[in-house]
DNA sequence: AATATGCGCAACCGCTCCGTG
DNA sequence: ACACGGAGCGGTTGCGCATAT
């Protein structure tokens, strides 16, 4: 639509951020909080786009971070999400404190969609694979898209709360999903609450 | 020991949504 | 009511590392 660019590219670094980005990242933010991201990366002192800078902020440099391993509860409860939400990553991984959508997102295409594929089960539908196309990957992973629901409804308040439909409280064989988003740096332990 | 291949993570790009003037 | 700008999201790509040959 012919929209300026967010930012300045030629003056803008790309690529893997260093050390020194990254411990001026974190000090703007301890200083000031997370702000303005268009306007950071100029007050910050960084050669970064803004969104770069939320980007590396969110899923990288954000101390309540838990980085390692996914155990078996949060694959399971990453499946049974996927299942109702479809690829809403952001609203999965507001289930899962500590975990980033980005992460989710990578390790939903690494590691879960095979296990799906070995079990039988479409990653995308999550429906039994039948017949011939037990064993074949979908080709396109796009065509099954989510339910319209899933995209529209996480527009009114997509990175807060605000699913007043069924998603809102979501039972997946009894389990309370309770969809109500909070941040997900918020220490609220839906693992626990679904897995429980 | 060297090379090829596969896997996983980090980052970028483009699109959509929401708020504001 | 419309247009614009900013922020967020999801898809895709590229790079580095690990493993197999």
């Amino acid at each position: 639509m012919g929209r300026s660019p967010c930012c300045e590219k030629a003056h803008t670094n790309k690529g893997a951020w260093t050390k020194e980005e990254d411990q001026r990242l974190v000090a703007y933010i301890k200083a000031h909080g997370e702000g303005c991201w268009r306007s950071l990366p100029k007050a910050a002192g960084l050669q970064r786009c803004g969104k770069s800078c939320r980007l590396r902020w969110i899923n990288y440099l954000r101390p309540d971070l838990k980085r390692g391993n996914f155990t078996e509860e949060e694959d399971d409860l990453i499946i049974n999400l996927h299942g109702l939400l479809g690829n809403k990553w952001s609203l999965i991984a507001g289930r899962l404190p500590g975990r980033t959508d980005n992460e989710i997102k990578n390790y939903w295409n690494t590691h879960i969609k095979r296990k799906l594929l070995a079990r039988g089960i479409d990653p995308q539908t999550h429906h039994p694979l039948s017949g011939a196309a037990a064993n074949a990957p979908s080709s396109r992973p796009q065509d099954q898209r989510p339910p319209a629901a899933a995209r529209s409804s996480c527009s009114p308040q997509t990175s807060g709360a605000g699913h007043s439909s069924d998603e809102d409280s979501a039972h997946l064989g009894g389990i309370d999903l309770n969809l109500s988003l909070s941040p997900p740096s918020q220490p609220s332990s839906p693992v626990a609450a679904v897995a429980n």
